[in-house]
DNA sequence: CGGTATCCGTTTGGATACTG
DNA sequence: CAGTATCCAAACGGATACCG
């Protein structure tokens, strides 16, 4: 990359690589589901499955992971209980993630909206 | 679904379908960012692939295709030129994105100079 | 330039069974 | 319950060639 193809990439339009990050992090079809069910607090594996809906068991646990690594998720395993209970819960790192979801929660609802009426 | 199942899931947590509305529309590893791209102004099939980068022709093209459907971007043809000159530009209806866009860029940014910082 | 067609490896993800 | 293992189908997506 020269420095002429910098000007136009980041100087006309910054907004790319940022957004790029964002979904690289929170892109795909489960995380910000997942994040928003545990919105109304801690939950554990077979909830998390039931209140997201349409997710595996085998892909929610990697979902899980992920969201652990990058800090948005907790995991709490109480132990000396026979079976054991694992829930996870929130960091307050994922409240940043706030007006991320509030924004695509109310253009999906809008959106929604627009179709029904269109029809 | 009973209607105890019902009052859990619309309920508790109304969040989580207007969310899946529209991921299944404007999510994707693609879609948001060319959008994004088109804001400075209307661009050609190959500016968008270079502005946009790393996205192949047929990906594109594809994408391309699926945002006209749903109402967020013009293609415009300008004819009687040769070889052809094609255009596209965003609709009205892709100004309804702005917050979303925002908060993704912004949270995009945030994010990064966290992990800046933590390094 | 603005794509499309084809090929093909990679990734995603569902279903099912299984384990501690 | 909280996952993991395996298998397998479908989707994704890059590379390349090609067309008007």
């Amino acid at each position: 990359m020269n420095s002429e193809d910098r000007v136009i990439s980041e100087e006309c339009n910054g907004v790319l690589t940022p957004i790029g990050d964002a979904l690289y992090v929170i892109g795909g079809k489960w995380k910000l589901r997942v994040i928003a069910s545990l919105k109304d607090g801690s939950m554990r594996f077979n909830e998390i499955q039931r209140t997201v809906g349409g997710i595996s068991a085998r892909v929610l646990s990697s979902e899980l992971k992920e969201l652990e690594l990058n800090g948005f998720v907790k995991r709490i395993v109480h132990a000396k209980t026979a079976p054991v209970v694992v829930e996870y819960e929130l960091t307050p790192y994922s409240d940043s993630l706030t007006e991320v979801l509030h924004a695509l929660a109310s253009w999906g609802t809008m959106h929604r909206d627009k179709l029904r009426k269109e029809r």
